[in-house]
DNA sequence: TCCCTTAGTTATCATTTGATAACTAAATAG
DNA sequence: CTATTTAGTTATCAAATGATAACTAAGGGA
């Protein structure tokens, strides 16, 4: 198996995801929220509970601007923060029920769009995307936290 | 197989990919140019020759804003407009040698991380690698263009 | 207690990006 | 030949985003 003609197929797989996730989520955003606002529910909504500094580091925003944005966020009722108990500092946010509404109605949306995709794979070629999705998740994208 | 899992574990891997992708690029871009002008260039760097127009749709960008940016691309000798000899409305756009250096040396960057993530898999491993992308290149993230 | 670190905030400014209107020039259809 | 469409440009404005400094408040170590 030569890599380099594998890391050109891996360019071009990673083209054809963000292509195609690109289009997915076409428009499934309110118009109420700007993009980064709703990459921002969308992370929490698959992390929640989570602290600003956890979002900071993962959307690689800095400190000051993720407190902005959230701010804007809380201020249209879609997510909440509760300070930790114990330690104070810290701020457990989570999605508001107006912000699980939203996000659920988002991802419903997606989900119609992928099952589209998908509708004309027979079991046997099912199994295999599941296999695949597997296969790449473990092998090539793999996070490797530290801690 | 049930759908919905499946839904499930779709999410979970395009988050993965985004998450990697965004790894692994970081810091490949200049700080000459902006985000969008190195995603112009990238864009550019696959598919040239490519026109103006043809640009603005996929990047899903306005006419004037991606002509705006094409100018500033241009002006930092990046790339070159080559009217089109048919139909002089048209322009093809590709890479300069200065962009070719650029971009090959973004990639150069972005495949030696692709290699070190990959540099534990054994050749039966690599194999399935390469058969999971092909799977799901063509049975999840197709291109549905109708032209 | 005093000092240092961590978590987050507020304010401010520059830059980037998005949107729109009004335009030129070339091609093409009638 | 005129009218319309296509490809791209220029100018302008508003909004979103990024970067930085200066701050508060809580926790932890000596």
């Amino acid at each position: 198996m030569d890599k380099n003609t594998m890391f050109h197929k891996f360019v071009d797989f990673i083209t054809a995801v963000h292509q195609i996730t690109n289009e997915m989520t076409k428009d499934v955003r309110p118009e109420t929220i700007t993009h980064v606002q709703y990459k921002i529910l969308e992370y929490i909504a698959v992390s929640q509970p989570v602290t600003l500094s956890k979002i900071s580091e993962c959307m690689h925003m800095s400190m000051p601007n993720t407190s902005r944005e959230l701010r804007k966020i809380s201020e249209k009722q879609l997510c909440e923060k509760i300070t930790d108990t114990e330690d104070r500092r810290k701020q457990f946010i989570r999605l508001s029920e107006k912000g699980e509404a939203m996000m659920n109605e988002a991802f419903k949306r997606i989900e119609t769009r992928f099952m589209h995709r998908i509708r004309n794979a027979s079991e046997e070629e099912l199994e295999e995307i599941d296999r695949a999705l597997e296969v790449l998740q473990t092998k090539v994208f793999y996070s490797n936290k530290l801690l």
